[in-house]
DNA sequence: ATGTCAGACAACGTCTGA
């Protein structure tokens, strides 16, 4: 069975790839992640007529996470155990944001997340990103069956290595410590960095910035992150590098991977 | 590094977020 994460930076304006995308490496499993529309504006027929049945967890403009398959998608869950909001200042609440759902696809318990960014260390939206990856690891511990898999966008890169260059991250997020316990404590759970071959240079990155050539000059990032427990057999995991070159694309890259059940 | 995108709102530019 192959699975795959992508953080595609808008449904809407990427449907002509993901189409394209999908007819070529043929996932069976797809988790997306920043799809930016409602679950009602979805392009559920165009992914449905290549035989996708599709669960969403949308809003609208910002944020929205998805997962297509053609094995099938059973019990869904939308959210996390106790998912904290975020409140910006002029906010007299806070509020939750679509940025997990879980579905059982193919004999294969699957979560979707889009982990809060961060913004700065010390940022409110930086407390919201840990007490949500806290959440997070409640909702794992509580969800883990003989196969699990959760994928996404973690924002975070696990060590130094993930990054073309530590000191230039901005705000320090994606690569503080406290990130990366975070991720230490879902790893402690049982799951397992599925790292991913690089299809160019040795450096497996995920992410690059749209901005100043970042793509080109190869200064990315690994944040899109694939964590499965012992009960999935990997045979192969590659990130699709190709998916981030020509004419409008994602800043993020798909992660594939082929598992043996 | 801060050079690009995307979406909403009401435009034909500005804001927010990444």
């Amino acid at each position: 069975m192959r699975i795959a994460t992508w953080n595609v930076n808008s449904v809407t304006a990427r449907l002509p790839r993901l189409l394209d995308w999908l007819g070529t490496v043929e996932p069976d499993v797809v988790c997306l992640q920043e799809i930016k529309t409602s679950d009602e504006t979805f392009p559920s027929d165009a992914v449905g007529a290549l035989g996708y049945e599709v669960a969403t967890h949308g809003t609208g403009r910002w944020n929205g996470v998805a997962i297509l398959s053609r094995v099938g998608i059973a019990d869904e869950r939308r959210g996390l155990v106790d998912e904290p909001g975020y409140q910006p200042e002029d906010a007299m609440f806070a509020s939750t944001e679509p940025r997990a759902m879980g579905a059982t696809c193919g004999g294969v318990r699957v979560w979707t997340v889009y982990v809060p960014n961060g913004r700065e260390v010390g940022h409110p939206h930086y407390e919201y990103k840990l007490a949500w990856l806290a959440a997070l690891r409640a909702t794992v511990a509580a969800e883990l069956t003989e196969r699990f898999v959760v994928m996404g966008d973690f924002n975070i890169a696990p060590t130094n290595d993930d990054v073309w260059d530590a000191s230039a991250v901005h705000g320090a997020t994606h690569i503080s410590e406290p990130e990366r316990a975070a991720l230490a404590s879902l790893r402690d759970l049982g799951l397992t960095d599925v790292v991913p071959r690089a299809l160019k240079y040795d450096t497996p990155y995920t992410y690059w910035d749209y901005r100043a050539g970042m793509f080109h000059k190869n200064m990315g990032m690994r944040i899109d992150l694939v964590y499965a427990n012992d009960a999935v057999t990997v045979t192969d995991a590659y990130v699709d590098r190709d998916a981030r070159k020509g004419t409008g694309p994602s800043d993020h890259a798909p992660v594939v991977v082929d598992i043996d059940l």
